[in-house]
DNA sequence: TTGACAGGTGACCATTTGGTCACCTATTCT
DNA sequence: AGAATAGGTGACCAAATGGTCACCTGTCAA
């Protein structure tokens, strides 16, 4: 696969966000912060079936992105969302300018969704 | 591949980013929007060696997902941005409250990687 | 100190994805 | 009308990715 310069570290935060059960892992951590590994598997088990394995193994790719930071309390290892990596992935494409004009759009957007 | 309920738009917009080559087409129409297919060519071509077929199947995939818009005019078809979608999943896993100590940290990196 | 609990590593297989090619359609120019 | 330009489609192959398993390490409690 072709990799541009200076978009290495990027590469690893977008290949992260490309899978649905790591974009479950950041919403479970967007509910709740610092959960460890079990209780993660947990909150995937309750959706699809894997096994910790998985899990794991998605949680290393979260943190190698930075999306994902932990810190390690005697054997219970404790993960935390970093939003920095999607600010900025957001600012790589919307401007100030742009995104004034897009943030009323989004938000007519769920207005008309709470609506319905 | 799992994929969860109300996911499926949604995987599309974050595949569609996990490829450097379609992330490249986004910063070229960024930068200038409204481009024909063979301009794009040129762009990537500028970088790798991809023929005209590969970026068509790229363009076709961020077509799909929603963060480009295209009307043919005549036998050109000029591509733009849409920063919609973008900024949805930003919404995702930044809320109003986390968006402003978020902003000052990434205009603060800006800064210090500016005086470097 | 023995067992249970929380987690990590590397090998391995099935599926998905990126990319090209041969071939086709529609529009413009001379 | 005929040639050149702009783009599209489906089949196909090589490489990357998701997921599991067997096996290992470190920590806490009885």
């Amino acid at each position: 696969m072709v990799t541009y310069s200076q978009e290495v570290d990027d590469d690893l935060v977008f290949k992260a966000l490309a899978d649905p059960t790591r974009r479950l892992l950041l919403d479970a951590l967007f509910e709740r912060d610092g959960r460890s590994l079990s209780e993660l598997e947990a909150v995937v088990a309750a959706r699809s079936e894997m096994t910790r394995f998985g899990v794991s193994k998605h949680l290393r790719l979260l943190e190698a992105a930075g999306l994902v930071v932990t810190r390690k309390q005697g054997r219970v290892k404790l993960h935390h969302l970093n939003p920095v990596p999607i600010r900025l992935l957001h600012d790589r494409w919307i401007d100030k300018y742009t995104e004034r004009r897009v943030t009323a759009l989004t938000e007519l957007k769920r207005q008309l969704e709470d609506n319905s």
